[in-house]
DNA sequence: AGTAATCCCTGGCAGC
DNA sequence: TGCTGCCAGGGATTAC
């Protein structure tokens, strides 16, 4: 479930792996998860180098010249660049039990974008909800699904102001009002409940019925929650690594998420799991209590 | 218009 | 042991 921290800590570790690089070859093994037709993703991308990298919420952005290749990891969603100098690297590892070496590409590496010096990009998802599309790079702005995302948490726009005026007068659930990507972009379901936990606010209150203390405690939480992921590479609970195939280490530092029984390192009371629409979630009872309006 | 439910996928695991 | 069925969830789509 890579979220906004894990899409931005594979985008800095692609970045300086990638830049300058020629595309030589394009490799789909399964179709279904381009959304251009195969023939025009690979000739769009063959001969490109790659520029500049760019995240936007959980998309990732690989610019090479006049097209980008945007990727959305999803839920299982794996962007490796497999580095052929370093037979150590995540492509040649071997198996924890076997002893055996692991072949690079296996029955979920879908996608494989060879590279001009020997190396290559793969692009592996075992549930395959994934997407990667080649955009052309000046109507970015006008991508569909890139232009309907809301603000960034992490952008110096990302003021007290701008949060509260996209508060409105929504009875809608705090939780899935906050999972809703045209309001913020990049937060899910791990570093919303992180969030919220931090701020001391209960998945199921109404956003009218948040206090001025309230928005601002949550205002302050969300970028530290995602700072804190980035921090320590990313939340890695089964899937999700990092450019070089390493794993993440904050799936240790999570407070609530995941924690159900465990106490609160707040006030020691057992965290609960609830589901809010139609998400596990994760609070303590005592912390962030549903107070009625 | 705004909100809620459904679907896509597979591996892991609880339960029998 | 081996099978069944459920669960994880982001976002497009569909339904209300």
């Amino acid at each position: 479930m890579p979220e906004l921290p894990e899409v931005e800590v594979l985008r800095r570790g692609l970045h300086p792996q990638i830049l300058g690089l020629t595309v030589a070859a394009v490799t789909v093994r399964e179709p279904h998860l381009l959304q251009n037709a195969v023939d025009d993703f690979q000739q769009r991308l063959i001969g490109q180098a790659f520029t500049d990298t760019q995240r936007r919420g959980k998309y990732l952005l690989l610019v090479a010249g006049p097209e980008t290749l945007v990727v959305h990891l999803r839920m299982t969603g794996q962007l490796t660049y497999h580095d052929i100098q370093r037979p150590d690297s995540p492509g040649f590892m071997r198996q924890p039990l076997t002893g055996l070496e692991r072949h690079p590409i296996d029955r979920h590496t879908h996608v494989i974008v060879s590279l001009a010096n020997g190396c290559a990009l793969y692009y592996r998802d075992t549930r395959k909800f994934g997407r990667l599309q080649v955009w052309p790079t000046s109507q970015l702005k006008h991508h569909p699904a890139l232009s309907a995302l809301g603000i960034e948490p992490l952008d110096s726009a990302f003021t007290f102001q701008a949060f509260q005026s996209r508060f409105k007068h929504s009875q809608r659930a705090i939780k899935p009002w906050l999972l809703d990507q045209q309001h913020i972009a990049g937060l899910g379901n791990i570093y919303c409940d992180e969030a919220l936990f931090h701020a001391q606010i209960h998945p199921l209150r109404a956003v009218s019925s948040l206090t001025l203390i309230e928005q601002k405690r949550l205002f302050q939480a969300i970028p530290h929650v995602l700072q804190k992921g980035i921090a320590f590479g990313g939340t890695t609970l089964r899937d999700y690594v990092q450019s070089d195939g390493q794993r993440g280490s904050h799936q240790d530092e999570l407070l609530v998420y995941g924690c159900q029984g465990k106490l609160c390192t707040r006030c020691g009371t057992p965290i609960q799991k609830l589901v809010v629409a139609q998400r596990g979630t994760h609070i303590c009872p005592t912390c962030q209590q549903n107070k009625k309006r």
